[in-house]
DNA sequence: CCAAAACCTGGGAGCGCTCCCAGAACGTTC
DNA sequence: GAACGTTCTGGGAGCGCTCCCAGGTTTTGG
């Protein structure tokens, strides 16, 4: 009965659609197709309506929007948990990056999740459930099925990096065998004669890719191709694997390195084996990574445009969300030589 | 009248709410009740609501929820523009590791969204919206009013990074002016006379700060503090930052470089001028970056744990969100030095 | 000049949930 | 055993938007 004092509930709720309606003079129905961009609008409906919305800060309320209409405005980026690691991963940030370019200026959110081992199910209830557009995969290891689950639920899905367990899924990724081939010509050109690779782990497609490439480029030349060890992507790895490789053939005087992470490791093992780079022994990388550049020798790599795969990812789903057709199943981004000092 | 084909829509939305109530054979209320943990439901109920859930794979509609309650469940992660390099940056990585190690488990989405140089205004209106329960806000540069214009609305908002412009907004900061001050002291117990500093930017916390506790270490020591130059967290201001201090004191035993980045090109310029690292210049960084163990020689560097500026961060911000009272007001996150071989 | 088509507009039903309210079922106490 | 708590339950009013439908206004064309 007395003035009972509101309790601090504060932040009312923003500007409602219904006011701008009021402020422009018109019905809701009017100020819900300006902002939707429909036709059958006049001018001077549109012109009062965005007045109105510019004078009173109005945001539409996306939880409204999503529940009323059928669409979420919104899309997920997904990566696979080991996470932890991959988004320390300068291959993450590129993408990201690109993903974002891309989606700047559309109105759509980005939310980003990672799939955690065990309980893929939860994330796949969520992503399913209608809260987001379309979904974005990557760095995929080994078959894991998200995508595939994900497609055949009717979700429009893009992976980033050729998935390996998940056929007919679209996918983006950097021509990682021509990339490679290039880089084993390269040294058959430079005179090299017997040349290794430090290859990715076997279940990735990366990992292969590039060495299918390297095997073909040395194949073509006919040259040797059992100089092979493998790495996991890590500087470590490629130092172990390096060493092994001197061992079996003290005589090498090139490799390919399937990754300039690992290619740092290989130079420091080279190093340690008082073999001079690129004089005795010619090394080339993959990815082009910052530190390609400020490793000693500066690191001759095959660049692969990441923010490109960003881009391209999230062109293809928006393409596909937009109801376009005959949309490329998959799409492979060339790749380019960058000569530096090391080979 | 005839069977009306349906149009292809398809994917019709989830199992709802009240298909979980029926199953379980309770009202929707129970249902809810369930699903947000209340108190007030018999046991029995509650086993028959689980039960439904899983067998029916029921995930809710957030949109609804969000729109329906009070709370958005989603808090988003901005990054200030020239976002391009700042995605690409490990310390960013290592900030949406931790944050997203800290949400995992919470029912809580991480919406990312970069703050556009001109059109702020877009942003802050939609992050007002009630479209997010709180905001993460990193990489300030300068006196971005962000932070304040968004606390002010009464959004809940955390600062990754000391923020100069925006006295009032709790944030989280690793312990700048002590690691450098420890750094600093460390050159002086190994016998350095003349110890330099390459800065960050003027407009950066984080170079100031670092530089301040520089300039408290060798003070102590009654050491002299004018050789101090300034770059921009780029290995090649680094390197020209070295080459400065190199001509006004060629005599300088030590130098302190506010990032490893910036001191990988240091190296290079040290290296340039035969200077040998450590036994005529020492160099110690800062950040621990993966190239500070892979520089050649591997970096003598304090280490900043930006995972855990990330999950402190998210933790700060959802304690707030939860209600928690006289929560402080920054928290600091101590460094440690990593001795390699430079210094 | 009138019918049909093309434009523009407002009203209102619901999207799937939360949260408030009223009330049922079960003690517990005097 | 009447009066009160305490625990549990269901009903139903919205949250702010989109989208369908019905109706009004203009243009077109024969």
């Amino acid at each position: 009965m007395t003035d009972a004092v509101d309790p601090p509930k504060a932040r009312r709720p923003n500007t409602r659609l219904e006011e701008v309606a009021r402020a422009a003079g018109v019905s809701k129905s009017t100020v819900s197709r300006v902002i939707n961009g429909e036709p059958y609008v006049s001018s001077r409906a549109r012109e009062a309506v965005h007045q109105a919305i510019g004078k009173l800060g109005y945001s539409p309320n996306q939880a409204a929007r999503t529940l009323a209409g059928s669409r979420a405005n919104c899309i997920a980026l997904v990566v696979s948990e080991q996470g932890s690691r991959v988004l320390a991963d300068p291959f993450f940030a590129g993408v990201l990056r690109g993903v974002h370019a891309e989606l700047a200026g559309k109105r759509v959110q980005l939310v980003l999740m990672m799939s955690k081992e065990g309980d893929e199910q939860d994330l796949v209830n969520y992503l399913c459930g209608g809260h987001v557009d379309g979904v974005l995969v990557i760095s995929l290891h080994g078959q894991d099925p998200l995508p595939r689950t994900l497609a055949d639920a009717g979700l429009p899905t893009v992976v980033g990096g050729r998935p390996l367990g998940a056929g007919g899924v679209p996918y983006v990724d950097s021509d990682n065998f021509n990339g490679a081939m290039e880089a084993a010509r390269y040294l058959v050109s430079r005179g090299r004669k017997r040349i290794a690779t430090i290859a990715g782990p076997r279940d990735m497609a990366v990992g292969m890719d590039r060495l299918s490439g390297w095997k073909r480029g040395l194949s073509q030349a006919r040259l040797d191709t059992d100089l092979v060890a493998y790495g996991d992507f890590t500087p470590e790895s490629g130092a172990v694997a390096m060493a092994d490789l001197l061992k079996r053939a003290p005589d090498l005087d090139a490799v390919f390195v399937g990754a300039d992470i690992m290619a740092l490791g290989a130079l420091q093992t080279l190093h340690a084996h008082g073999k001079r780079v690129p004089d005795d022994v010619a090394v080339v990388g993959f990815d082009d990574l910052m530190i390609a550049s400020t490793a000693v020798p500066p690191l001759t790599t095959i660049r692969q445009d990441v923010e490109q795969l960003g881009r391209t990812m999230t062109w293809r789903l928006m393409a596909e969300l937009a109801g376009e057709e005959n949309l490329p199943p998959f799409l492979l981004l060339p790749t380019a030589m960058v000569t530096r000092s090391s080979a």
